[in-house]
DNA sequence: GACGTACAAGACAAGTTGTCTATCATATCC
DNA sequence: GGATATGATAGACAACTTGTCTTGTACGTC
């Protein structure tokens, strides 16, 4: 029941995932020439690594459409989020979410009209648990 | 007024910055002796060279006394906290906190215990700005 | 002076990261 | 069918990071 935590993501991978929540779905070609416009066979190759270790960390999935691979995220960007944030609370010791949800609010990060955002979904959602969504 | 965000530690930095926050202030051979027991003259090289990358960073200070350096930390773990947590949101593309919290609440990572700690601090605090802290 | 302690500076191997080349497979076109 | 382009795979590669260690130097005390 316990959900490992997702694997982190380098910049360039970030990159290609970004354009992956922005595109749904692409080819290596598509995504090629959203990132390195100049295109080139080598900025192919290079999506083509980036991608093939994002498939390797589980967070994209791939399929054959006709003659070319298709690649599509399966983790949403609130996931990632998440992940991120579970490692941060993971290794500065707090295993606890408290500190972090402290910082926030007491550094003055957030705006009044935040805060009453936050405040209406505590209001909402009095229950911790809700039904688990599936990974797509 | 911009701050810049804190650099970011490496696991080895970490555990010698922790055994800072706990003992207040350190020279290398307390916080050799109290991270690698067995002792040795390389693990009182190596936390001194964990120790100046701190240093360069500007997380740690030092000062002579009598003979000896003594280290002390030059930020809270709350600062890293906030550190870490603002490189994520600027890294996943979401330069407000919003997207953070909101992803803490909805997915119900919070026990009610922390509902309610969060719930206070929003009560507590209605302005958005408090006053700037110096650090230490 | 000899010796021990603290310190500084840098060497080092292992791993990561981003990019690229070489090669093979598979189409398409004349 | 053979030439040519496109896609895919595998791996090489340099640059950088990270944790550890070695060597050399300064400064005490006995």
């Amino acid at each position: 029941m316990k959900k490992p935590p997702l694997p982190s993501v380098t910049g360039a991978e970030l990159n290609v995932l970004e354009e992956l929540w922005r595109l749904g779905a692409a080819t290596i070609r598509d995504l090629r020439d959203s990132l390195y416009p100049q295109g080139g066979v080598s900025k192919f190759a290079t999506v083509q690594k980036l991608l093939s270790r994002l498939v390797a960390k589980g967070l994209v999935g791939r399929r054959k459409d006709d003659a070319n691979w298709i690649f599509q995220p399966l983790v949403a960007r609130d996931d990632m989020i998440g992940g991120e944030l579970r490692r941060v609370a993971e290794r500065l010791g707090s295993n606890s979410m408290t500190p972090l949800l402290t910082y926030l609010v007491e550094t003055g990060e957030l705006t009044s009209k935040e805060r009453a955002h936050l405040r209406r979904l505590l209001d909402e959602q009095p229950a911790p648990r809700i039904p688990p969504k599936p990974r797509q």
